[in-house]
DNA sequence: AACCGCAGCGTGATCTCGTCACAGACAGGA
DNA sequence: TCCTGTCTGTGACGAGATCACGCTGCGGTT
């Protein structure tokens, strides 16, 4: 058994005996792309993710997606919880956006820690507490900013060194918007001096601007 | 002191000693229109709400309003959860809908309970759970639902006795709209012979068509 | 009664954005 | 090389948000 327990540092604060009964869980690799839950899926368990990312979508009648949240190392993911804790199903889409290492933790041990370790429960609470944070700040950002802000925020926080890969479809999936939207957006933002375009990615070269509208209220 | 703790049967399943922490606590009462809380305001206790209603907005930067959700009898503000578990700062601002009787737990004795009280803790866990789904459901209705659907759908479920008591701007503020945009839309229920609209009302003159509207998908 | 002031409502103009339709550009494989 | 699927650009259109008004009912004043 690898010692996954001891690599991750959310789990830091585990009491000796939660982490003895989470020992005997063994990881699971998934791969880039894999859907793990669909909408209306019933939930097999608690999804600890260890290294990658998952991304949970919500998708409209017409497949028009939007980012509802990520899940990177260390947290977990509050759709599973929901599942556990209530009788609701999964409502959104979760896909891996890169190789994923993750843990399930079936139904009745989850239920057993949430009982029995506080560190455990400090961690699910404290997740939860984050996820509802972030929806709240992601209903603010939908509802009241206008798409330009919100696609020079997405592109200050995803640029690395300079430029980030990411086709429009998938900006659009991120900040909530369509694909033909965002090409016209990135069109004007290159007018301005402030990106270049390419087949699959978007070169920052104006980092200072965008991260002005990034901030801007409207 | 008033028996309120066996008046909420939402807190029927507390253990005694729960109860008896609980019941040195005396409720509340605020006048219909109060705020309770603003934006960036630090969280002074856990709310739970003994009757009336209680109403948490989010507010753009033009003044437009979401109603995020409300809080019914015997359910707990989560905003102030969030508040007491991280640093989060209040993000939206409530209001009481009607007079509205409730009781503040002290962070202190929140937490104390939310260590020692199973009940306690699966009451609060269950309001999260709850109001998480609430949450996804209103992201998927903003997003990707029409302004009518969801007119219709608060027409529907607000309705008393074949009418209601409700500004436009109300209703703009509930569904996420804007006011203009009501007027215009109740204008075009009105010609279709759904509803009659007076100053501060809505008549329902054929719920049967509303409703159906509700419940299509675009 | 006549007057005011204000909250609520109606409406046109304009802008943003989502949607549809379609065409061109590019990449990788047969 | 050609073919096919993916990615992108673009015009047309509709829904909806916003701005800027003006109008109307209603309670309170004088």
């Amino acid at each position: 058994m690898s010692d996954w327990i001891s690599d991750t540092p959310a789990l830091s604060g585990l009491e000796p005996a939660a982490r003895a009964a989470l020992s005997v869980l063994a990881p699971l690799t998934v791969p880039r792309g894999a859907v793990l839950f669909r909408p209306g899926e019933a939930v097999a368990g608690f999804a600890l993710v260890l290294s990658g990312r998952i991304e949970v979508f919500l998708t409209g009648a017409n497949g028009r997606e939007l980012l509802l949240y990520a899940v990177e190392p260390g947290q977990s993911c509050v759709q599973t919880t929901l599942g556990l804790l209530g009788a609701a199903a999964y409502s959104g889409e979760a896909v891996s956006a890169r190789d994923t290492r993750l843990v399930m933790v079936p139904r009745a041990l989850f239920l057993q820690l949430m009982d029995s370790s506080p560190g455990f429960r400090r961690m699910v609470f404290a997740a939860f507490a984050e996820r509802m944070e972030g929806m709240i700040r992601l209903m603010e950002r939908v509802s009241f900013q206008s798409v330009d802000c919100r696609l020079a925020a997405f592109l200050t926080a995803q640029a690395q060194g300079g430029s980030l890969a990411a086709t429009q479809q998938e900006i659009a999936s991120q900040i909530g918007s369509a694909r033909e939207v965002v090409s016209r957006r990135l069109e004007s933002f290159e007018r301005r001096g402030w990106v270049r375009r390419g087949r699959g990615r978007v070169e920052i070269t104006d980092a200072a601007s965008l991260a002005r509208l990034a901030l801007a209220e409207a």
